[in-house]
DNA sequence: AACAATCTGTAGAATTTTCTGCACGTCCTC
DNA sequence: GAGGACGTGCAGAAAATTCTACAGATTGTT
């Protein structure tokens, strides 16, 4: 479903984040020097996977996201969990515990915020 | 790094799982029906890449990991991380605990098995 | 109208990923 | 030692990904 190749995430996050961009503007936002034309075709295939919207705005398109951030998360953080923690989430969560040495305040802290729905992530 | 195209995750995964295989045993094992060939050319490029090592044994090279489970976890989270979550796990965990709707008990025990080093992922 | 700046479309090259076919080598059995 | 089962190596095809070059359209300015 949401699969997305290196080249196409960066454009995706930088959509995710910006909302509505032309190429020009999409291209100053990259992480890396690339040419127009060159991040150009990867809007091209997003738009042909459905991933894009663009209209025509002035004299250039601008390009926005159909698929939604949020989900796009969840499919690969799904995919990681298949992989790496045999498709519970449990060990995830215990490694990320770990790994983030919460105390128990923090971590009621947080599963106070975590209960507040809806998250914006 | 720790990049992995979806093929050779296919084939880290059985390897990590079951330590030293040949090639027909892995293509056994594979979530897919794969020809021998096409399979071994997966294991070409893993050598090369250094992500695996080989040895014979018999009539057949017997094949395991050099790259770490874990580690990769960990790289592969941590770009996770970073496209969706602004570089911080908090945002991360706090999406987990939500969509787990843990109770605080069970988040006490699960906080208990993180302090108990080292994971076994 | 002429010009520059900016944007589009398209054709296709280079590289990587995924897969196929086939020739040859080794081991076992008859 | 002939044949079959099973393995390797390699050459390269097919498809996807990433990138380049260029021709032409649109907008704004003089």
């Amino acid at each position: 479903m949401a699969r997305f190749t290196a080249g196409e995430l960066e454009v995706m996050r930088i959509l995710w984040e910006h909302g509505e961009l032309k190429p020009a503007e999409i291209q100053r936002h990259f992480p890396r020097p690339i040419k127009n034309a060159a991040l150009r075709s990867y809007l091209t295939i997003l738009l042909q996977k459905g991933h894009l919207a663009r209209r025509s705005k002035g004299k250039a398109f601008y390009y926005r996201p159909k698929t939604r951030r949020e989900s796009t998360f969840r499919a690969m953080l799904g995919e990681l969990v298949d992989t790496f923690c045999g498709g519970s989430s449990e060990a995830l969560l215990c490694h990320l515990l770990a790994k983030e040495k919460l105390s128990t305040e923090e971590l009621l802290e947080l599963q106070r915020m975590a209960q507040q729905p809806p998250t914006s992530l």
